[in-house]
DNA sequence: TTAGTGGGCTCGCATTGCTC
DNA sequence: GAGCAATGCGAGCCCACTAA
């Protein structure tokens, strides 16, 4: 993308001059576009929103509720991607089950059998946290920025990438800037996994015994050896190496080009659904997937890391970054262009009734705002008037404080122009 | 009684900004 | 420019509470 030929980000064309400007020009300055970096990524997502386009004109999604599961879908499959960044020799998970096969998992639980009897002890690869946030700030941009060109609703989305500041993403147009906080976790993470020809033996003295199933091995030449992308239920993807840049990446092998895109993304959210109904149904529904995903609790994965904005403190963290950036900035504005989000790839399911739900029509205000006491009665102009957060954007389900942005970010916006009818 | 859950807290890591 | 403190963030541990 060609920066020069954006436009510049609404509120610095104004003519007044706010004590935020500058502030508001240096985010502008350090951001770059969604797509600048990563063109693997970049490519990748454009794949998965012609699939996603195929998918709800040929009825496999069938309104803009499915449509979110798909979304909530590809950006685990995304995620999923940039982690095989990390992959390394050591330190896998060898499962001894028909066919054998050794996973670079990133839960303490087998990929494929799921939860371990207690006795086994498995290193998660799960990257630093840094890492982690600057994974999901830049797939999450990623696909808002393909949301923003399929829906043509005329927004731009850049990403501030360094892993200090106020503000993660801007996304803006000629009349609007939206600063906002990213709190992103996936659902489900897909591991890396080789399959071996014969079960694995270790020496023992003299002799070779088989090595015990969900015992640490180590796997050698990874530049040369079939790597796949592990999906539950015994499905797994091809991988192959890309040299296009200082560092060689993996990349799914998807054979046939965008059908074969098509074909895993369907498979991933068949899965990705199922564990999204177990999760929002608290495990009533499809229990025996609840050790495939993150957050799951047990000895697996701590229960506090759940999917999406559900961790309570990223709740009061984000909910706090929203009034912050909201008193300085979108108070700061003159001309009232700034509006403040909250950003995240799921919808916190267990968490909204009780920590967000109270704060959907809520407004605050300044005292010095008040203009006029009469008895109980203050008055205050509307300007001086502000919500918590004018959108809580997520790719499972949004709420929004505006119609103009409800037009431009809900999924019945995209359903539709993806070429749904309902 | 036990397992699951959530709050409070610390830790490690990376980055920035201040001081000398 | 080096060293240090402050800050932001996610992971993970401990503990109290609760429901089965």
């Amino acid at each position: 993308m060609n920066r020069d030929s954006d436009n510049r980000a609404a509120c610095l064309n104004c003519s007044h001059s706010c004590s935020v400007k500058s502030e508001i020009e240096g985010f502008y300055s350090k951001a770059k576009a969604a797509l600048d970096s990563r063109s693997h990524l970049r490519n990748f997502v454009g794949e998965l929103f012609e699939c996603l386009g195929q998918m709800v004109q040929n009825g496999d999604i069938q309104d803009a509720e499915s449509l979110g599961i798909a979304l909530g879908a590809s950006f685990d499959l995304c995620i999923s991607l940039l982690y095989t960044e990390r992959v390394a020799n050591l330190d896998w998970l060898y499962c001894q089950n028909a066919p054998p096969m050794s996973f670079y998992p990133y839960l303490k639980g087998c990929p494929r059998c799921g939860s371990l009897d207690s006795q086994a002890t498995i290193k998660a690869h799960k990257p630093s946290s840094d890492t982690i946030g600057r994974y999901t700030t830049a797939c999450l941009a990623a696909i808002l920025c393909e949301m923003c060109r399929v829906s043509r609703n005329g927004f731009e989305v850049r990403v501030l990438d360094a892993s200090r500041g106020d503000v993660d993403l801007l996304i803006f147009d000629a009349q609007t800037l939206i600063l906002c906080e990213v709190k992103a976790s996936p659902l489900h993470l897909l591991p890396v996994c080789v399959r071996h020809s014969k079960p694995l033996e270790r020496e023992d003295g003299n002799e070779k015994v088989p090595v015990e199933s969900h015992q640490g091995v180590s796997i050698a030449d990874l530049e040369n050896i079939p790597l796949y992308l592990y999906l539950v239920e015994e499905r797994s993807f091809p991988l192959r190496w890309v040299s296009d840049g200082e560092k060689p990446y993996l990349m799914l092998e998807s054979g046939r080009g965008t059908e074969g895109t098509c074909e895993i993304l369907r498979a991933v959210s068949n899965a990705w659904a199922k564990m999204y109904a177990g999760y929002t149904s608290r495990w009533k529904e499809h229990t025996q997937l609840r050790w495939f995903t993150c957050g799951c609790g047990g000895s697996v994965d701590d229960s506090k890391n759940a999917p999406g904005l559900d961790r309570t403190d990223d709740i009061k963290k984000g909910v706090y970054q929203m009034l912050k950036i909201a008193e300085k900035y979108r108070r700061g504005c003159k001309e009232k262009r700034v509006r403040v989000a909250l950003l995240s790839n799921m919808h916190p399911v267990v968490h909204y009734e009780e920590y967000l739900k109270g704060f959907e029509d809520a407004l605050w205000t300044h005292e010095d705002s008040i203009q006029q006491r009469m008895g109980k009665m203050v008055s205050v102009d509307s300007d001086d008037l502000f919500p918590f957060y004018d959108m809580l954007f997520t790719l499972t389900r949004s709420w929004f404080r505006e119609e103009r942005l409800e037009q431009a970010f809900s999924l019945q916006t995209l359903y539709h122009a993806l070429g749904g009818s309902r």
